[in-house]
DNA sequence: CGGATGACTGTTTATAAATACAGTATCCCG
DNA sequence: CGGGATACTGTATTTATAAACAGTCATCCG
């Protein structure tokens, strides 16, 4: 069921009204921003809003008006992980250095936090020396994928390649040497795979 | 000024509140959450937390609780520009894709939108067929700085160089050649430089 | 034509909520 | 030791707000 342009309209005032005051108008403030009289043409407008989904009232609240679909729309909060220390999780709190919004429709897949790379291996993948990689979480890759790796509790960034249990991490740049891991001598934990690259450009 | 511990945990809740609920809390609200009996208790902790600039109370308004620097934490929307058809201006609302709430303070210098690059020809700066450049609109360029300029109406990124009247644009690989501009003779639009770079790495 | 829907007016009422006052208790600081 | 800041209680008052009723006036549709 659409929206009528009146209820539209009433809508984007409800959603700029939230965007910029803070909080959601009362239906006074709608009849006086439309014209109204009469409060309660606003209250009829966000009954038909509700029964239409567009929002969710709140009885007996002031300014009880939630708009439906916020909660999705909601950018997620990435925590950016500068240098991860020997031996600890990458999430640790004390290797968060910020938290960046990013809308997580930008990467197909969705990531789960950000890791600054350093180092140039990357560099003919496009990953440069300073770049965010936006990491997704899990500890399966497919060849072919960049990976987050963690061998001997160092935290590397390379591209994926199995054979068996033969497994190859591969730079992109000719000046750094291929790692081999056989998976029955040596272990190997993937903490993620690469889902994203973000670089500032400074401007010196 | 910085906060008491109370006063932090208030304004962690209103946050929160404003977060989930989409609106701020009553006064009674933060009082049954904290277990005061009287809602005065909450009104003191309010206005301690206006004078010290952590909040802003609207008069006489229910729920008029303002979280003070929300407003510059809303991450941007930036439009995302896809192919630019000749004579027409970048931000034109046909070649605009969709929009994407970035947080805009990853890069250093704010983008105005993003710009979908095509080719190979900045390959070896990092940048790859399909990325996004974030960018500023600006006349105006530095030299070594990454531009997006229209040359008889097509759209191109290239690093710029100028010495005096002639502007050079220079791709970062070299299967490309150099565009030589003498602003004498040619005419040359700076549409923006690039502040940043957004790659989806797919996962096939 | 007649009924349904949308878009209101004018008025009323109960409740939600802001805001105030007068205290009490604790703690820290000079 | 006294003053100021913090952290409350209990009560009171006014204002803001939600929510409802009974209508009016269009427009659209079969």
């Amino acid at each position: 069921m659409s929206l009528t342009a009146r209820q539209q309209a009433i809508l984007d005032y409800i959603t700029e009204t939230v965007a910029t005051q803070g909080t959601a108008p009362t239906r006074s403030e709608i009849a006086r921003a439309f014209g109204f009289r009469s409060p309660y043409a606003s209250e009829c407008h966000l009954k038909a809003l509700e029964k239409k989904g567009a929002i969710e009232l709140v009885g007996g609240a002031a300014r009880g008006i939630r708009l439906a679909g916020t909660h999705a729309a909601r950018p997620a909060e990435l925590p950016l992980v500068g240098r991860v220390a020997a031996g600890s999780p990458i999430l640790a709190t004390e290797h968060i250095e910020r938290h960046y919004r990013i809308d997580d429709s930008l990467f197909r897949a969705r990531p789960d936090y950000l890791l600054r790379v350093h180092g140039e291996s990357m560099r003919d993948a496009g990953i440069l020396d300073g770049d965010l990689l936006a990491v997704r979480q899990t500890p399966e890759a497919r060849p072919g994928q960049i990976v987050v790796a963690r061998i001997e509790d160092e935290v590397t960034v390379k591209r994926f390649e199995q054979d068996g249990p033969r497994v190859r991490l591969l730079p992109e740049n000719p000046d750094f040497a291929p790692i081999e891991i056989d998976l029955e001598r040596q272990e190997l934990a993937i903490e993620g795979i690469g889902v994203g690259v973000l670089r500032d450009l400074e401007l010196q």
